[in-house]
DNA sequence: TTGAAAGCGATACCAT
DNA sequence: ATGGTATCGCTTTCAA
């Protein structure tokens, strides 16, 4: 067996070895600090290179207390909302100077409490999506400052951006109504058992404008998802003339299955999806939507871990919100 | 003004002396180590729980020397190629138990810099895309692992995922001639002034099928980008009846582009895109492309690190490829 | 079962 | 300009 290749780690004190001076010059010259001969740093440099050394950044941590990292956590980095989320949020860390460890927990809860059994030694803060029991969660975080987006049960111990399309829903209904609908259906997601809180702003918005809640199907968050749910949504109830979705990736679905299905849309079929993501302006026709301020809530979220980080007047409920309001654009 | 609430870290020391025992019990008590009271135990726990003891990453890192991070460097993560890659390396990461910090430099040179400067103190190693001078990159990570993706210019000094589509875009240009196809315009990147080496490959192509090649128009990595690239292409050259792009997004925007200016695809205008990403099976018709497998691309990066990292038999350049074949669909 | 002491690898402060 | 020493917060021997 081959031996003596044992690289232990090169630390600061085989270079002060090395160029001949103590640890200290060492650090000085490494860090650009004055008070050093310009020949000494030279020589310090050189060891430095030499020996391929590289400063450890837990002793470095450990000493400087400066560097803030947060955790970003992120149920499918593939589908285009949270990718949306995580630049936004990437983009506010980076303002900040900090770093953002992303984890992608597959939409899996075990991978969700893996992630966090294993982030709260890594990082300052949490920020992200979890589908855990706040309880849950609270025990494996520890007081570490975390930061929900979109929880559909009400948080109550953790700080959460909630996410309000109740009048933009309400606006999208209405246009439809105005446009003659009156059957109106939706494509909830199948993530939980329950309907979504966007499915009770969908039956409320019907009722308002004095419509009784149209049929509901559940759908994959994915295109195929959308495109199945529509398939039978449709075959279930021909009558319907318009659709809602969740979001809009299960519309874009639906918009597939619109055409698989020869119906014309908007003609024979108006489609409004939620979110607002970039890719609804790329499918033809474009996605009219209820859409969100993507990057704000990104910033958002972001702003709420820095002020539970320096615990500086951290936001309330009512300023941790994301409103959502209506883009008509040509499904509809 | 306020005083009194200057908060200082709570430490494993205060931890020990509120429960009454050694900072050892500590250790043993928060790490589940066995040879410990279960009641004193119990003690620790409250008393950590009570003053929302969190441990110190760095202090642990630094004598426990395990995790690693590595940072993954993108260069636009709302571009649909790059999203697929990020999603890649965080599953094979996590597949290490790594930990990935994401970067997003914005396509901007000093972001890059920035981010390279920034990042050497906080990974084992770094994985991603880099416009900078092999040189630079090297002085800022000073004998960190790094894996470069997709550089044009030969990679040195550093290990780099070379992406070979070389047989694929002759395939694809293969397909285009034999459906009739005489005048093959590309619609290549506007990143660097040089044409890509995927223009080289077109070019090739086409001469080993007897033919000149046609004309180029350099495009923005967006989807406007390819949208007016598009239409300048065809303003100029008008015989043009098919085209192939630097990448899917440019094509997507081809497909925009086309349809202004009322060319319909594949008809009276066959595209083929380079890529492969998902979002080519989502746009109507769907996108014909010379598709790479970007999951393996990303496994093999971060492969690669882990090779590096461990100083076990790192891949030469022959395994570091990634190939890209004709994937026929819709726009041709 | 518990505790004392010795690092881990760096930086800061204070002498010289 | 340079070096000595304390210190950051934790874990790991090794004794007791």
């Amino acid at each position: 067996m081959p031996s003596g290749t044992e690289s232990r780690r090169v630390t600061i004190h085989d270079v002060a070895r090395a160029a001949g001076v103590s640890r200290q010059t060492v650090s000085r010259a490494l860090n650009d600090k004055g008070e050093i001969d310009d020949s000494t740093k030279q020589r310090v440099l050189d060891a430095a290179l030499a020996l391929g050394y590289r400063p450890s950044r837990f002793a470095r941590g450990l000493v400087r207390q400066d560097t803030v990292s947060v955790g970003l956590v992120i149920p499918d980095l593939l589908n285009p909302f949270f990718t949306e989320v995580a630049a936004a949020a990437l983009e506010a860390a980076r303002a900040r100077g900090w770093h953002v460890l992303v984890y992608d927990t597959a939409d899996s809860a075990p991978e969700e409490l893996g992630t966090l059994q294993v982030i709260a030694s890594q990082v300052d803060a949490v920020v992200g999506y979890f589908s855990r029991p706040e309880g849950e969660i609270e025990q494996l975080t520890r007081g570490l400052p975390v930061v929900l987006i979109d929880r559909e049960d009400d948080a109550e111990r953790f700080s959460s951006i909630r996410i309000d399309g109740r009048d933009g829903v309400k606006a999208a209904m209405s246009h439809l109504v105005e446009a003659g609908h009156r059957r109106i259906g939706m494509l909830d997601h199948a993530t939980r058992a329950e309907p979504s809180v966007r499915h009770a702003w969908f039956a409320d918005a019907l009722a308002a404008c004095g419509l009784a809640a149209g049929p509901v199907c559940r759908a994959d968050q994915s295109v195929e998802g959308g495109e199945s749910a529509l398939e039978s949504l449709l075959a279930d109830h021909p009558d319907v003339t318009a659709v809602f979705t969740f979001n809009d990736i299960i519309a874009i679905g639906a918009l597939h299955g619109a055409r698989r299905i020869a119906r014309r849309v908007p003609q024979d079929l108006a489609v409004i999806g939620f979110d607002g993501v970039r890719l609804g302006t790329l499918v033809e026709p474009q996605l009219s939507t209820v859409a969100l301020d993507i990057r704000g809530l990104g910033a958002l979220a972001v702003e709420q871990a820095a002020r539970l980080l320096t615990g500086s007047g951290p936001l309330g409920p009512d300023d941790l919100v994301a409103r959502a309001e209506l883009r008509l654009r040509g499904t509809t």
